[in-house]
DNA sequence: TCTTTTATTGAGACGGTTTATCAATTTCAA
DNA sequence: TTGAAATTGATAAACCGTCTCAATAAAAGA
């Protein structure tokens, strides 16, 4: 029996509501991701590369931004390729980046949250998502 | 006599201490630019596509991000396209952009960024910049 | 179950944006 | 004025992601 009993079924939810079909690319595709917590469409590719059946690169791009409309996935772009990022079981969040390793790290902050709806409402709008990315050095780039 | 004379002295500045050349296309761009608050490489290519020397966009890619390394530019993707932000009379700022109608604001925030300081510290993080994009509904075009 | 409809898949073509290449030209220090 | 070195413009190439389309698979209906 699969683990991501949880997760499958709101995949499954999602494709009910919108005439999809489940099927067993999906599935495999959904049991890497939720390994993840950020990862690439082409280091996805190359990670099932090995499975049965095999997986295109289309299908792998067309499956992860599936998971971004039903919800499980959220598309990020920190450098050149578009990182998928597992939301599926954790809220809205930020993150830190270290320049130096590459290191991810993911914070949340409601101060800061607040004070953006501040400067959107003094400026008139009303926010819909927002992007905040630090960039720096973790501790051990620092040396 | 062209305005921008304390912008020109910078770029020139940060030429000379490269072994750049100062050049007409250089500064022909940088005229350009300077009358802009945020431009693709694209709109001004079109911009100045009746000036005489002829530029060609490669000249104009590799211009604006000179201008960037000399620090008069700062590149951001808001869309598709690489946006050149004029940052050479102002310090820095983030934004605030419309997904209805495409308007984009600037604004700045201290209380946001100690904030950030405080988040990146608590994680062992010396940030080296940073990145901050509300998207939303202007008034406008909320009806 | 069998049939029929409809969605999905994989391969590769394609598109948009930006950078690399390179011969000709321009800059600028000597 | 000369000549080394940087710059330019045209265009090829790289890169990433989406589109196309014939073959296949899923699932609804009989
Ligand atoms: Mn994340
Ligand atoms: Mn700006
Ligand atoms: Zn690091
Ligand atoms: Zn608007």
């Amino acid at each position: 029996m699969s683990k991501h009993v949880k997760e499958m079924g709101a995949l499954k939810e999602h494709l009910g509501k919108h005439q999809l079909k489940f099927t067993r690319q999906r599935e495999l595709i959904l049991d890497a991701f939720l390994k993840q917590e950020h990862i690439t469409a082409e280091e996805m590719y190359h990670q099932l590369a090995r499975k049965d059946p095999h997986l295109g690169l289309a299908t792998i791009y067309r499956t992860l931004n599936l998971f971004c409309e039903a919800g499980l996935a959220q598309a990020r772009h920190f450098g050149t390729q578009t990182q998928y990022d597992n939301i599926s079981h954790k809220g809205h969040h930020d993150h830190l980046i270290c320049t130096g390793c590459g290191k991810i790290v993911e914070f949340e902050n409601c101060d800061i949250e607040r004070l953006q709806e501040e400067v959107a409402s003094r400026n008139g709008f009303t926010i819909q998502t927002h992007r905040l990315e630090l960039y720096g050095l973790c501790s051990p780039c620092r040396q």
